[in-house]
Formats: C-alpha cells, sequence, structure tokens
DNA sequence: CTAACTGCAAACGTTTTGCAACTTT
DNA sequence: AAAGTTGCAAAACGTTTGCAGTTAG
C-alpha cells in the first residue's frame, strides 16, 4: 500500500501546452506541422476548434463546430473522427471517458482530473498539480501505469 | 484545496454485499425479491451471472453466459439491457464506465476503484477502503458529489 | 384477470471502414 | 506521378424502444 504522486508519474512539458493556446489558424496550421502532422485546411480547422479554447468537445461538438458559418469548406464526419483520433495518437490532444455516450477531446495533455456533471453533460478541470491519490495499491506484475483518470461525478444538491 | 476521504462519502453497507456472493439460482431469486424485482426465469439467470462472481461483465458477456450451454430458455438483448439497467436501479449493481466502447457491470457495489487494461479488455477492483484522494477543489457551488471514479490504465510494461 | 414482463425487430447514436476522387509535394 | 488526404455512403458497433404476445401474482 504506497502511494502515487501523480505529479510524480508525468513529466510536466504537457503543462506547458497548456497555456499555449492556439489562437490563430496559421498558428494552428504551425502547431500541426510541429507534430508531424501535415496541415490540411480540414486539419487545422478541427485543430481550431479543439485547440484554440479550453472547453471539452465531443466529436459531434467538433462536427457542429467545424460546420457552421459561411464560408467554411465542408468537413465530413469521418474526417473529423480520422482527425482527432490522430491528434489523440500524436498527443496533442487528449481522450476523456467520462460518459458512456459519448468522447471528450481535451486540449489540456498535462496531468489533470475532471468533474462530470452529467445533468449537462459538462466536464470541469481538475488541475493535476495538487490532486495525489494515496493507498493505491502496487500494480498487477508485469504492468505499468499508462495513466490515471479521476472522474467526481456531480449532481444537483438537494 | 481540502481532501476528500473516500471512506467517509459512502456508508459501507455496500461493503456486505460485497461478501454477499449468490451462490445458487434459488437464493438469486430471493435477493431479486428483497431488492423489490419480481423474480422472473430470466432475471434470475442474468442475476446470477452477474452477481454469482466477482467479476466485471458487460452486456454482451452476460447475454453469452446467459445464452450459453444447453437447456435454457432463450434471453433476449432487449431483456439484458433492460434488466442490467433495472439492478443497477436498484443498486444491485453498478456502471463502471472505462472503456469508450462498452459499459461494465460491478456486482461490487462497495466504493472501490479499477485497474484497467485496455489490451485485455479487464477491470480489476482496487480495494476503495484504504484509497484516498488528496488535493481536490471544492465542488461547483450548488452540486453535490454523486461519486468518484478512479481508473488507473495499465499498459505491458516496456 | 390484470399488470408486469419478454422477445423480436427496428430504430438509434456514435464511431469505423472501403473506396473513388482529390489534393499536396 | 506518387503519396497522402478527403468525402461519401455504408456498415458496424452497443444500446434503446415500440409493440404484440406471454407470464406472474
Amino acid at each position: 500500500m504506497g502511494h502515487i504522486d501523480l505529479q510524480g508519474t508525468h513529466d510536466y512539458t504537457g503543462a506547458m501546452k497548456k497555456s499555449l493556446k492556439i489562437k490563430s489558424k496559421d498558428r494552428c496550421a504551425r502547431f500541426l506541422r510541429e507534430h508531424g502532422i501535415t496541415p490540411t485546411a480540414q486539419r487545422v480547422d478541427i485543430g481550431f476548434a479543439v485547440l484554440s479554447g479550453c472547453e471539452h468537445l465531443s466529436a459531434e461538438d467538433v462536427f457542429d463546430s467545424v460546420n457552421t458559418g459561411t464560408g467554411r469548406p465542408r468537413v465530413s464526419k469521418a474526417t473529423v473522427y480520422n482527425t482527432l483520433g490522430l491528434f489523440v495518437e500524436k498527443g496533442l490532444i487528449r481522450e476523456v471517458i467520462a460518459d458512456p455516450n459519448k468522447t471528450f477531446y481535451d486540449p489540456n495533455t498535462a496531468p489533470h482530473h475532471h468533474f462530470y456533471d452529467a445533468d449537462a453533460g459538462k466536464l470541469v478541470d481538475i488541475d493535476g498539480a495538487d490532486v495525489k491519490i494515496v493507498g493505491l495499491p502496487p500494480l498487477p506484475k508485469g504492468k505499468e501505469m499508462a495513466g490515471v483518470d479521476v472522474v467526481v461525478r456531480l449532481r444537483d444538491s438537494a
């Protein structure tokens, strides 16, 4: 019965990305290229949608966001899903599994956790720096930790 | 920045259910009745599948489990899903959200957490009694905690 | 007998896939 | 031209729902 210091299990290069908000499409294109992703128009739009804010968007949200407004080139659902998957694979964003019905994508790749308000379908960040999980048993043999997700489920107080 | 003692947030009546393993169908029927559920043949089969072990089964697992073997009455998928939902609602089992592709059902309703081996698709219990989460921020106003899920994701160590 | 329960099939929402057309280099 | 990317439509999941028929109390 040791304890696990979440700070110790991750490097904090990710924490920098948190503040590195993408504020223009140009900047987004550069960011993609830096991560080995060819910045096509669709990818830039998707990247901008998911990386410019600090919200937690579902694929559906991204699809809507990218396809509302006037002059934009149309982005298909397939491309949204494929691209979000690519971004996760390349470490630009993170999947958050809090609701069985949909996956959220989180532009904050630093170690942190979430409040989840199931009624509203909204995730709220919990800064990971101060959170410690104490009393975890040792990991099963031959396994290492790939990540720790803490989801605090919320309901309206009575 | 307080800390949250998981022991303090739940009563431990649930912990008794953990040891209360259902070892026969008769016993299962009684158990269902005690929880206000009419014990039909299908519900008893489903209950037995999910309550007699300490495994974490998906709906698909339960469906297979209930429909393999020789003489059993057939149980439809709809009934499996509806019945598992009913069991959750009545507090006999708990949903575990660890994989975006399927929901697991956990016969252990005591507060506890999970290792998740995504490669194998297997959940392993972490006893909740000793685990504390330290450093969580205060809850958003007007909200109370409905539950805390900790999922430690595992991968094969290098 | 009545209310509750079940099965089927169809509908659903999310995510994935096959492939032809189109960019990009 | 070769390689990579996109869109569409269709399929593939897991899950839910409507309804006619069956079963429990």
